[in-house]
DNA sequence: CGGCGCGTTGACGTTTACGTCAGCCGAGCG
DNA sequence: CGCTCGGCTGACGTAAACGTCAACGCGCCG
């Protein structure tokens, strides 16, 4: 019976992994209903493998990141697809690199949205200096160490809606 | 007449924005609901100042980045408060600096999937160039020229929401 | 044996951000 | 005068991503 129950062949209950990520049961079976896990059973419950761990973490970042769980879904059987389809990676190869511009262009807006806020917050610091420095509690700590900030903004593509 | 209709006096009719920032007349009949925008009236039909305009931009580019209506016309209403509420400016200033943290968060998620798909990407190009070259056919053309920036994606970035 | 505790399957409810449609107004025009 | 055009106001519909029950199975434990 020595079944090597070492690392990679671990497996985990639902719970255990709605522990780890942070997430609730219905929402692992959410994405299963949706093509996006399908873990094995044992009777009737869930065995997550690790590759099953694997997905879901690649699932949670990418909801993270504002992917929908549809097109999470297509990565992931992009990913899936590592046979020779040809034609089918290349597929893939377009698609991942759609999403390579439409990250860099997210990365801007948001870079834009910093220098905004960082403003904002300057000029309020500012004020409240003047005004009520009693109210400037936590002025300073809010120093992340900026290791090298690479924002090259990239200039405005439209971001249009589909039907 | 002379009226001064240079520049920041000018006015939009709602068509007019809509077509400026590719959008519907009734997302913006939606935000004004929302109590995101607040455009004069002539009778019944509304008329945008250049205020609003600007308004209407952040609105926009807030969604671009992931944050909820709710979000931005917090945003927008801490940016209204620019009277004397020391104690209001106070609680801006905390909540830009959360959303300065968040952001900041989700740039290193974004930053990760580039990576991520980056190597996938290569690993693609690394492949396909060995089994069907003739499939590979953009390759290098990552940054050729822009005919039209028109990429067919739209994404909101998540918040941490909760229950 | 009764009852947790964990797990399962439906099924319906909820929020967000609009789309869609119907019906009505006033301006302009041939 | 009838018509269209742009705009307005509800009211209802929808898609995504779950939350929230309700009802049930199964092991096992005191």
């Amino acid at each position: 019976m020595a079944v090597e129950l070492r690392r990679p062949e671990r497996t985990f209950t639902i719970r255990q992994l709605c522990l780890e990520f942070k997430c609730t049961p219905r929402a692992l079976r959410f994405y299963e209903d949706k093509g996006l896990l399908s873990p094995a059973r044992q009777g009737l419950n869930r065995i997550y493998s690790y590759k099953d761990r694997a997905r879901l973490q690649l699932i949670l970042r990418g909801k993270r990141v504002g992917l929908s769980l549809a097109e999470i879904r297509e990565i992931l059987q992009l990913y899936g697809k590592g046979d020779g389809g040809a034609a089918q990676n290349a597929k893939a190869l377009r698609k991942f690199r759609e999403r390579i511009v439409a990250f860099e262009q997210q990365r801007a807006d948001i870079d834009e949205h910093l220098a905004e806020l960082r403003e904002a917050c300057a000029r309020l610091e500012a004020f409240l200096e003047k005004s009520a420095p009693d109210l400037l509690v936590s002025a300073a700590e809010m120093n992340a160490p900026r290791p090298s900030g690479r924002s090259s903004t990239d200039r405005r593509l439209a971001s249009p809606r589909h039907a």
